[in-house]
RNA sequence: AGAGAGGUGGCCGAGUGGUCGAAGGCGCACGCUUGGAAAGCGUGUAUACGGCAACGUAUCGAGGGUUCGAAUCCCUUCCUCUCUGCCA
């Protein structure tokens, strides 16, 4: 969420920002935001007016009917109900400006970064970065759920007749590769400063609106509904939602955290081919890295959560490239995003395994996560946060990539995890 | 799940209808003191919104109500603790 004296400071920079999104009817909608918060302040003005004279009034009566002065005090009653109903009517005014301007800016993305170029789709995104060599396995290499069925690693039927499609069952060695993966990735976080955390699947609803997934997108998330509770999208909302509400001091930063969570996603209207085997799933399991940052080196942050990033897959030795989101397809609420692709050898395509953003205020705004700045003043913190990584897709990748004739090879860095350094 | 107790500032804790944004203590900051430190003394120390400011308003878990006036009374709800039950 966008703060209101921004859009009010700065508003031809959020046009500019919301048109490389694409963002239709800024120009209107910020002339909402704008006469409501007028609307809103002159609303608060006058209430305060008349509580404040009615308080007033109330503090003599105390005083009246202190010194037995009655007839007095009863005089200022008469008075003090008309201020009541006057107090009485302006709230309401002042509690639906509140909520009208609070609708109108829920509504409103994020600005992008100064480096997101403009566009409308994935192909308008940029490869900024690029590493690994892809194998070249002909026309013999298979796609991972051939693979999977082949050495009997998941299986797809079995979860469906549990729950339903898109919740696989991985079976021995896969199961057993995932879990390595999963100790791998949290080792080389927690190595790089991140502090582990387990934390609840099942999250409120105060905790949706905190990262941004409330109240638009819950069409996306499963539904708890007798107890109200959603089942989490990603790690990032209960890591990120553990500082919802705090007042930090500068000496706290940076706040580094890491966590593996299953996620939970719906993924209501999607289809065919790209849906296939492991490439979308309605549970899937990931290892998050949430930094809670000083505006100042946000930027610095989210560069060192690539380097990070880049890192791991450099050890797995898999080929992957970076992308930088052009505006469209950057997140409601993220002002620059990377996107980390592996290319899926035996689909011939690349797989998106990691995302990393900057939201700059936009989370800590609706989080009134802050700190106290050199000044003594509270000011919003900046928050980011990156997969490293989403386990199905690198599974996807590592199949695929390192099958051979003889079975399929596990990369080196997990032959300790595993215990074993072939499936066949 | 049933019965009871309770939720007050960074922390502890007083406050049961008015002068209470809230005593006292701890912590923290600054100053005095000191060769330096500790101790001692003094001053200050919540958040949000509005206002150039003086200041005003709101907030004692949350929401609603009674009242001229609510931390204090009533209702709803959430959470915590104790006991009982159940249970990985």
């Amino acid at each position: 969420m966008l703060q209101v004296q921004f859009i009010r400071d700065h508003k031809q920079a959020v046009l500019d920002g919301l048109a490389k999104r694409n963002f239709a009817n800024a120009e209107t909608v910020l002339n909402e935001v704008i006469s409501s918060d007028e609307n809103r302040r002159k609303t608060q003005v006058l209430l305060d007016n008349v509580l404040a004279e009615s308080n007033s009034l109330s503090k003599e009566i105390g005083q009246f009917f202190k010194s037995g002065e009655v007839q007095k005090a009863t005089l200022l009653k008469e008075k003090t109900g008309q201020l009541k109903e006057a107090a009485k009517k302006l709230t309401e005014e002042l509690n639906a400006a509140a909520n009208k301007l609070q609708e109108l800016l829920y509504q409103i993305p994020n600005i992008p970064h100064s480096s997101v170029q403009p566009g409308n789709s994935e192909e308008d995104n940029e490869e900024i970065f690029a590493e690994g060599e892809i194998p070249n396995l002909g026309e013999t290499a298979l796609p991972h759920w051939e693979l999977a069925k082949k050495y009997d690693l998941i299986d797809f039927e079995l979860g469906t007749k549990i729950t339903g499609a898109g919740f696989p069952v991985y079976k021995g060695k896969g199961a057993k590769l995932q879990r390595a993966l999963i100790n791998y990735f949290l080792d080389k976080n927690i190595a790089a400063g991140y502090k582990e955390y387990q934390v609840p699947h099942l999250i409120n609803e105060a905790s949706g609106i905190g990262t941004g997934q409330l109240p638009d997108k819950e069409g996306q998330m499963y539904h708890a509904t007798v107890d109200d509770l959603y089942l989490i999208p990603t790690g990032e909302v209960p890591i990120t939602n553990m500082f919802r509400g705090n007042l930090l001091s500068e000496s706290d930063f940076p706040i580094k955290c890491t966590g593996y969570t299953p996620c939970f996603r719906r993924e209501a209207g999607s289809y065919g081919a790209h849906v296939r085997g492991l490439n979308r799933l309605h549970q899937f399991d990931k290892v998050e890295i949430v930094r809670i940052q000083h505006p100042d080196t946000s930027y610095e942050a989210l560069d060192g959560m690539v380097e990070h990033i880049k890192g791991i897959l450099r050890e797995l030795k898999l080929p992957y490239r970076v992308l930088r989101l052009c505006g469209g397809d950057t997140g409601f609420t993220a002002a620059l995003t990377f996107d980390f692709e592996v290319f899926s050898t035996g689909q011939n395509r690349w797989l998106e395994i990691s995302s990393a953003s900057n939201f700059e205020t936009f989370q800590a705004n609706r989080l009134k996560l802050r700190f106290k700045n050199k000044q003594g003043k509270s000011q919003l913190a900046h928050t980011l946060n990156g997969s490293s990584l989403a386990l199905p897709r690198v599974l996807a990748g590592i199949l695929e990539n390192y099958q051979t004739v003889d079975g399929i090879k596990i990369p080196e860095v997990l032959v300790p995890y595993c215990g074993f350094d072939m499936i066949d």
